[in-house]
DNA sequence: ATAGGGTTAG
């Protein structure tokens, strides 16, 4: 039965593609291979061979050998027939140097030979070989290309002057009606991106078959034409021609991009109407239009309901899981792909890389990254290696990534940007712009929109105005700044480094009917203090009918913390859940026990943890701790830091900020105790460090650090300042120095914290009244926010202090925060 | 004996 079927396959002829793949398909082919060893044995005796049969069910390279061997024993080696049959079987079943092998030893060639060997090239992707074989055709004498030729040699050009030459010969030798080349035609300039060229083709046929629609579909959408392909689309349906499901799987990418979920739709219903959906590539393309719909349910049922899956089938469905976030569904169904023996191809490690960095696991990314090197597909495919770099970078191994990225032969602009975004994401500003400073911006790698949007957020974390007013320019100059995320991040930009006015006149001009600019302003508002205007904001956006999404709450709610805004939090924190059903995810409980922290609500927000209904992390208990600071609560205070000393016990943040709530109340055997706790973890404090921007220029200050080139100057400035703000009131609040020492000793600690040492830097070396702008990576101290008041009242300046958290705007002995942060 | 147009990506 089984064998009957081998048979039929085979005698329906030829070795088509498609008759191969039915039969690789077909499971009980190692019973043909009997069939065909059946053939040679009983016919070895009389050798007399029937080369038809055996042809046709020769299974493998293996056994084509072994029938080669026959035709030289039986003397038919040089029967041109069955000799161009030879290198036929050779490349279909993927030995092309077998072929070309027995194509050379075919003394006088037809035309037949020689499009075999060109298809046969074409197949096993050897396109400069198969043009190659072209010259040489042309070159022999006594042999015209035909009708069977181009089409190979079409889909081989990998050069647009050979296909321009080809085209010339198709005129030249009268084939310019042909269908098929016609369609090929289509196809090759479509690949170059040429799609004029190819509509040219397509309306000077006078009869258009199935094909050349399908061609021009699919040369419209991938080149990203979508609305291109669709009017071709309509176009056939209109003059009645029939779609197949090469059709289908061609005009199916485009919904996704022009998020055409009825169009995407209304095309399922006539797959599932033509019976189309049994079509691998179909269901492939459906799966992949759905999860570009955020569909990722639809694009589950029609994988599940598929009775064939191909490799390109398991990739599409890991890679919809991926883009969800879902990585543990996707390492799921990756694992069972491979329990089915699917090897991973390039793509699957693609989405694979991303998978181990969601999941964190850098165990899985070595071992992701080691199967790449295995393959050698390292150091050859720049977006592998992309991938790659992505990946570590999100798992915070900067250097591997590094490593990797310094390793590649072909970097392109994605290469630069993934580098650039990795080191900004990874807290690491200053070697992001490093980067950026020696992208070339020439050749291919122009800086394009992601470039702009990975450097900016790095000047917006150091407060690198100046530079980021450079970039802004480039954007204008390359277009970009017309862009929503461009846009977005020039506003983020302003803001965060003080500018609110020109971050509010950008907002005025970027478009806003997306979510994105106005997360961007509301955020803005809220790190300077500015809830109200925060809350405005959120109010417009509801009017304007912007759609608001979860980070539009983490703005609104940090927001309202700032400004301690209590009641407010507490109800965008059920609005947001009840009104627009978004679950609110760490962050957003983050907001809330910070707002409710701060502002002294100590117990209702351990209450607030303790209901949440996934387990907190550092960044909740720290929120918490942080809080006990302020309030000075030593009790919950302890619990709070007994939780992060597990969670996050590399942190010394909280080790310190424990030991301030004991120097608060004078507890010094309890600030001992931690700071033991603390060196026996063999941990340091982080440096605090300060920066200022001067002449374009930036400036670093350390804490008690003497390095800097002016710091003899500077510590004079200090001391005259510390005078005269002592004579209007200033009392040091020696709470803030960690260690018991005397008060002379205590008063030197709070001069020589960074942030006063940018201050009077920033005094001395720029003109009289201009504002000055600090960058500090911690949390600015509480007494140096005290001393700066006065500075900025004795000075008359200006003062502005961007600290990890917020903005302090100081002017005329007050500060914009009101005290409250 | 030889031929076209199809799905997935950083």
């Amino acid at each position: 039965m089984v064998f009957k079927l081998g048979l039929a396959i085979a005698s329906r002829a030829t070795y088509t593609s498609k008759s191969l793949q039915l039969s690789r398909h077909c499971s009980s082919f190692p019973k043909t291979d009997n069939t065909f060893a059946n053939g040679i044995q009983n016919d070895n005796k009389s050798l007399d061979f029937d080369f038809h049969h055996l042809f046709l069910s020769c299974p493998n390279a293996h056994f084509a050998k072994r029938l080669h061997g026959l035709l030289v024993l039986t003397g038919e080696a040089h029967n041109i027939f069955f000799s161009t049959r030879l290198l036929n079987l050779y490349s279909h079943l993927g030995d092309v140097s077998s072929s070309y092998l027995a194509f050379g030893q075919i003394r006088k060639k037809n035309v037949f030979t020689w499009n075999s060997m060109i298809s046969g090239f074409v197949r096993n992707a050897c396109f400069v070989e198969a043009v190659d074989c072209y010259y040489q055709l042309l070159g022999s004498s006594g042999i015209r290309p035909d009708s069977f030729t181009f089409p190979g040699v079409l889909k081989a050009c990998v050069d647009l002057n050979d296909g321009r030459k080809v085209h010339c010969w198709v005129f030249k030798l009268g084939f310019g009606l042909d269908l098929f080349i016609s369609a090929s035609l289509i196809h090759m300039y479509t690949r170059f991106g040429l799609v004029g060229d190819a509509r040219k083709v397509f309306d000077e046929m006078p009869v258009r078959d199935l094909g050349s629609w399908n061609a021009m579909i699919s040369g419209f959408s991938q080149n990203g034409e979508s609305a291109g392909a669709l009017r071709v689309f309509e176009e056939m349906k209109l003059v009645g021609v029939k779609m197949d499901t090469v059709t289908v799987s061609s005009v199916l990418p485009i919904f996704g991009p022009l998020n055409d979920h009825v169009g995407g739709m209304l095309i399922h219903c006539s797959v599932v109407k033509h019976g189309f959906e049994s079509d691998v590539f179909v269901s492939n393309a459906l799966i992949n239009m759905y999860a570009k719909l955020n569909n990722l349910r639809a694009a589950r049922r029609v994988f599940d309901q598929m009775m064939v899956r191909d490799l390109v089938s398991w990739n599409s469905v890991i890679a919809a899981y991926e883009q969800h976030f879902e990585p543990h569904v996707a390492l799921k169904l990756f694992l069972k792909m491979k329990s089915i023996g699917f090897q991973p191809d390039r793509l699957t490690i693609i989405s694979l890389a991303s998978v181990a960095a969601q999941c964190g696991s850098g165990h899985n990314g070595r071992s992701i990254h080691g199967f790449t090197i295995r393959r050698s597909w390292i150091a050859e495919d720049t977006i592998i290696e992309n991938a790659l770099v992505d990946m570590y970078a999100k798992l915070g191994h900067v250097e591997p990534a590094l490593k990797v990225f310094e390793g590649m032969t072909r970097k392109d602009v994605i290469s630069w940007n993934t580098l650039i975004t990795g080191y900004a994401q990874n807290g690491l500003a200053s070697d992001a712009i490093e980067v950026y400073d020696r992208m070339p911006g020439f050749g291919d790698i122009v800086p394009d929109q992601g470039t702009i949007v990975s450097i900016l957020p790095a000047y917006s974390h150091v407060g690198a105005l100046r530079k980021g007013m450079g970039t802004h320019g480039r954007a204008i100059k390359l277009g970009l700044h017309v862009d929503i995320f461009v846009g977005t991040c020039l506003i983020d930009l302003y803001a965060k480094c003080g500018e609110l006015v020109e971050a509010t006149s950008l907002f005025q001009e970027v478009p806003r009917r997306s979510s994105v600019p106005w997360n961007a302003i509301i955020s803005g508002h809220g790190i300077h203090g500015h809830g109200d205007k925060s809350l405005e904001l959120f109010k417009e956006m509801q009017d304007e009918e912007v759609e608001p999404d979860f980070v539009t709450f983490i703005s609104v709610l940090s927001a309202c913390s700032h400004s301690g805004l209590v009641e407010h939090g507490r109800h965008y924190f059920k609005l947001m859940q009840e009104k627009y059903g978004i679950k609110p995810i760490l962050k957003h409980y983050g907001c809330m026990v910070d707002l409710l922290g701060r502002a002294g609500h100590l117990d209702a927000a351990y209450e607030f943890i303790k209901e949440m209904p996934f387990q907190p992390d550092s960044s909740i208990w720290g929120a918490l701790l942080a809080a006990c600071r302020i309030h000075g609560n030593v009790e919950l205070g302890k619990v709070a830091s007994n939780q992060l000393f597990v969670v996050d016990s590399e942190n010394v943040g909280y080790y310190v900020l424990l030991s301030n709530i004991y120097a608060n109340i004078g507890k010094w055997d309890g600030v001992d105790e931690v700071r033991s706790l603390a060196n026996d973890r063999g941990l340091r404090k982080t440096p605090g460090w300060s920066s200022i921007e001067v002449n374009n220029r930036v400036n670093v200050f350390y804490t008690g650090n003497q390095s800097h080139p002016l710091s003899e100057e500077v510590y004079k400035e200090l001391e005259v300042l510390l005078t005269k703000m002592k004579s209007i009131g200033y009392v040091p609040d020696y709470s803030f120095v960690l260690q018991d020492v005397e008060e002379d000793e205590k008063e030197r600690i709070l001069l020589s914290h960074s942030e006063r040492l940018a201050i009077a830097f920033g005094i001395i070396s720029t003109p009289h009244k201009a504002a000055i702008r600090i960058f500090k990576n911690l949390r600015v101290c509480g007494d140096c926010h005290n001393a700066t008041k006065f500075i900025s009242k004795i000075v008359d300046r200006e003062i502005i202090v961007r600290d990890s958290n917020r903005f302090h705007h100081f002017r005329d002995g007050r500060c914009s925060c009101g005290d409250y942060w």
